[in-house]
DNA sequence: GAATAATACTTCTATTATAGAAGTAAGTTA
DNA sequence: TAACTTACTTCTATAATAGAAGTATTATTC
């Protein structure tokens, strides 16, 4: 069905098509890393739990640039090193992203390990998780690309 | 990092854990043809337009069973069929995949081939198409797994 | 009641993707 | 200017997937 790791058009069906796009095993721990973890950096990628190949990285990092998730930027303390954040349709899969922590936390407890103030928080108020978790995407914009200044 | 096509505990985040199950290919498009396709059965699912392998098709089938998302019974009408349908953990899926769905919507329309009738529902209210699906479930269990009648 | 067909798999092989180690090129620091 | 960092790239072995073909059980047709 998917040959290539690129993105192609599959039936039409909206489940099939985003799962071109974020249907595998790396692609939504990026997002992950972009949107929850603070991790813009691909060494700061590299260096997740979950142990990425770089090979994998590169390709995934592509991919999500081509798809229209993710875009770079040089940063502003080096040229050696390159900035990657969630565009506009990437940050709106926190809609998704959040709902499937949400679900993880139902239906897989013993499994996991949330910090306790978050943890209380996606119990109290999922919906405040998400603003804040947009609001924290804004803000590094702001500190991070704005740099016309 | 996964080895294996096994459900393997990866870190404890609940992003993480969430793909060992659900993170890959065909794994959601399974979850889709009983969710929201009305497909019960392995035949059927082998027919869909993205051309699942009946390898891969079986074993996924029995991962999600043992993961817990998906369960079996015999049909009514023959022994040598088999029905598939989401236990409490595999609906409760619904809050992700119509989050998805709506996400596809709003980013990869030009992709998109939805029904009119269902297009305008997830646009004026999409909480009352996750209502109708849960429904549909649950009287589809009414029709054919309380066969005890 | 024997031959045919349908269903849910299983097996096999070729292709493709991934993991892991090692290297490279450009920019930075000591 | 020598060592180091960062973001890749390349290579090889292993694992997963696609596609074709087969099997076992149950049902249907003649």
């Amino acid at each position: 069905m998917v040959s290539k790791v690129e993105h192609r058009d599959r039936t039409g069906c909206p489940i099939a098509c985003a799962l071109d796009i974020i249907g595998d095993h790396w692609t939504l721990l990026i997002i992950r890393n972009l949107m929850f973890l603070g991790l813009h950096e691909y060494k700061e990628m590299l260096e997740t739990e979950e142990q990425i190949s770089s090979n994998i990285l590169t390709i995934r990092l592509k991919m999500l640039q081509q798809a229209g998730l993710i875009a770079s930027a040089s940063h502003p303390e080096s040229k050696r090193r390159k900035l990657y954040y969630l565009t506009p349709t990437g940050k709106d899969l926190v809609h998704v992203m959040v709902p499937l922590v949400l679900w993880s936390r139902r239906n897989l407890r013993e499994h996991l390990r949330i910090p306790n103030d978050i943890d209380h928080l996606l119990e109290t108020d999922p919906q405040a998780f998400l603003q804040e978790t947009l609001q924290r995407l804004s803000d590094w914009e702001d500190n991070n690309l704005k740099s016309l200044v």
